[in-house]
RNA sequence: UGGGAGAUCGUUCAACGGUAGGACAGCAGACUCUGACUCUGCUUAUCGGGGUUCGAAUCCCUGUCUCCCAGCCA
């Protein structure tokens, strides 16, 4: 039975944001001809993460709500640093979290010949110049934000020459950093990014796509607003960290005279006790703090897909949290929301015991075997029921049993009778215990045969129905239990290698309900009273392995931790 | 002590000169063969100071705080 089973639970309608009232407005201006084309522009340098699927959501939800079109184009200018293993990712995380972007499949190195061309342009028309200047003296003549920079001593070079130099700089004549070729704009701009800013760089580094066949690559910013432009881009939609870099953009589309998208920034997302820094992610990856990129834990989409979290809770929560300019950090708890939202409305209920203690009922007939029926999911009859084997001796989950229970626990403990789900009420008896550690052991329970599958014909109540497996038919699984890898709020934003959570990957050997034996992986299940788990790839017949996705709230743990404040 | 941007419940988004609203979180109940789900109710906010106005979160002035920028990264 897998979520697939039943249907999907419904999108609600996007609030409104900003970036929505403009494109609202230019439509209604006739700008850029009525026509809506975003893209979104991963570099191929690490791993998709929810931070991307924000941007991912908002370029092509934008694009599909106003009947335009989203392009998925990699930002592929810097060869050292991205590989094709991360192209595959990409396009597969996008896929998967359900966006098309049909033929329009681009990378910004499919356009470096006319980027050439166009820095020729440039370098013709005077605006542009090959300086010799090391990267080092580069910084000097910057200046600092409160004193203008100096012009580059090659400044005033003829066209005649530049184009001589650049022309052997793609010829591969200079070696790495000798050279860079550079926009004539102002040295005294208060914003450094039009201080003569660089537009290619030597690099002898073979490029993913493009091989050896250049060792000049052009800058970012030099590459993204053309790109844009060469695509049609109406809307470009980045971050707020290149709000500085605006002029710049709009300054190369200026001066080469071509299409002029619109940049506008928005905030990126923060989560709290989540680190979104690719460069960090890789670190934990290369330091083998976590398995690999699709880690469970990991807050990449490969690695909240192998955990279990749906595309669909993904998309809602993006579709939520709201656009703006505001910088800020949105709550664990609603990406949690949202994610138990959908798993609830879709998730086939399993009985499983992650922490399992035994328990025998003392007056049930030895070697005997019932199949009881038990419900797939509560609101959705149509997934149908399924038989649980039922026998002597159970397994319960640990923390359903108190030999002394606190004020308000009303599961089981000496005495005191309970409901076994879709089963019957079993009191307890007397328990078993260690003479040594006086850790619980056993369970003795006895059973009301009356209250077969659950209810009692003289209408008694029990304060508690709690889960169970048949030891005997039970299978045996590795639930693997995960929280925040970091401790910090921020994510342990300067030294987040200290603020590591040494508990974010915990491996308990549980028992399940044998009607799970072949759902292949990926498969996600609520564990009823517990959380959503899904079937790991590490699984097999022989050890099925569950990652837990989220746990189920549990008003219970609130109270028990508000009674004894230690925590 | 340059430039750019931003400040509204604990968090986040809204209110676009006319009753500060929603979501999450929290708290208290109801319901329940999942202490889940669902439902009900409650608490809590306009960064400070001046103006303009019948009326200001919104407009003006001023101050404060936060974030980003000195890669041949994106």
């Amino acid at each position: 039975m897998s979520i697939d089973a039943a249907p999907e639970s419904a999108e609600t309608p996007k609030p409104s944001n900003f970036i929505r009232d403009i494109i609202l407005q230019d439509l209604q201006n006739g700008k850029h001809g009525g026509r809506v084309h975003t893209r979104f522009p991963p570099e191929p340098n690490g791993y998709l993460h929810i931070g991307h699927a924000k941007s991912i959501c908002l370029n092509f939800g934008l694009a599909q709500e106003f009947g335009g079109k989203c392009n998925l184009r990699f930002d592929d200018t810097n060869p050292s640093k991205e590989e094709t293993e991360y192209v595959d990712s990409i396009i597969e995380d996008v896929r998967w979290l359900g966006f098309d972007w049909e033929d329009r499949l681009f990378y910004a190195s499919d356009y470096f010949e006319q980027l050439h061309d166009w820095a020729v342009q440039l370098i013709r028309a005077g605006k542009a110049f090959v300086c010799d200047l090391t990267a080092e003296q580069v910084r000097e003549y910057r200046g600092t934000p409160n004193e203008p920079g100096k012009e580059s001593p090659y400044r005033n070079r003829s066209v005649e020459e530049n184009l001589d130099l650049f022309a052997r700089m793609r010829a591969g004549e200079f070696p790495d950093g000798s050279r860079t070729l550079r926009t004539k704009i102002d040295m005294a701009s208060p914003n450094f990014n039009l201080r003569d800013p660089v537009m290619y760089r030597i690099l002898h580094a073979e490029h993913h796509r493009t091989g050896n066949q250049w060792c000049i690559y052009p800058m970012y910013d030099y590459t993204h607003g053309e790109s844009d432009s060469i695509e049609g881009i109406t809307h470009s939609i980045c971050t707020l960290e290149f709000e500085d870099h605006r002029p710049l953009y709009d300054w190369y589309v200026e001066n080469l005279g071509i299409h002029h998208p619109q940049q506008i920034e928005f905030d990126r997302l923060n989560l709290t006790n989540t680190m979104l820094s690719k460069r960090k992610l890789l670190m934990l990856v290369q330091k083998g703090i976590v398995s690999g990129w699709n880690d469970p834990r990991m807050p990449t989409l490969s690695g909240m897909r192998r955990r279990g979290y749906s595309p669909e809770a993904i998309r809602q929560f993006c579709a939520n949290i709201g656009v703006s300019k505001t910088n800020g950090i949105i709550e664990f708890s609603l990406l949690e929301y949202y994610l138990r939202e959908d798993l609830n409305a879709r998730a086939a209920r399993v009985m499983a015991v992650v922490d399992p203690i035994k328990v025998i009922i003392d007056n049930y007939p030895e070697g005997e075997t019932e199949q009881l029926e038990a419900v797939n999911h509560p609101d959705h009859p149509e997934m149908g029921n399924r038989l649980v084997p039922f026998s002597k001796t159970l397994y319960i989950e640990r923390d359903d049993f108190r030999e002394d229970p606190p004020k308000q626990y009303y599961r089981l403990s000496p005495g005191r009778e309970v409901r076994l789900r879709y089963a019957y009420f079993i009191t307890c008896q007397r328990v078993v215990k260690d003479p040594v550690t006086g850790e619980v052991l056993e369970i003795h329970c006895t059973y009301d045969p009356a209250t077969r599958g659950g209810n009692a014909p003289d209408g008694r109540k029990v304060k508690s129905t709690i889960h169970w497996v048949s030891a005997e038919h039970a299978l045996d699984m590795e639930a693997r239990i995960y929280e925040n890898l970091f401790l910090a709020e921020g994510g342990g934003d300067d030294d987040f290698l200290a603020s590591l959570n040494p508990n974010s990957l915990v491996k308990m050997a549980g028992k399940i309900e044998p009607s799970v034996r072949t759902a292949p992986a990926g498969t996600r299940y609520q564990f009823e009273r517990v959380g959503y788990f899904c079937i790991d790839p590490d699984s097999s017949p022989a050890g099925l392995v569950f990652n837990r996705t989220v746990a189920l709230r549990d008003t219970w743990a609130k109270i028990d931790k508000a009674q004894k404040p230690k925590g």
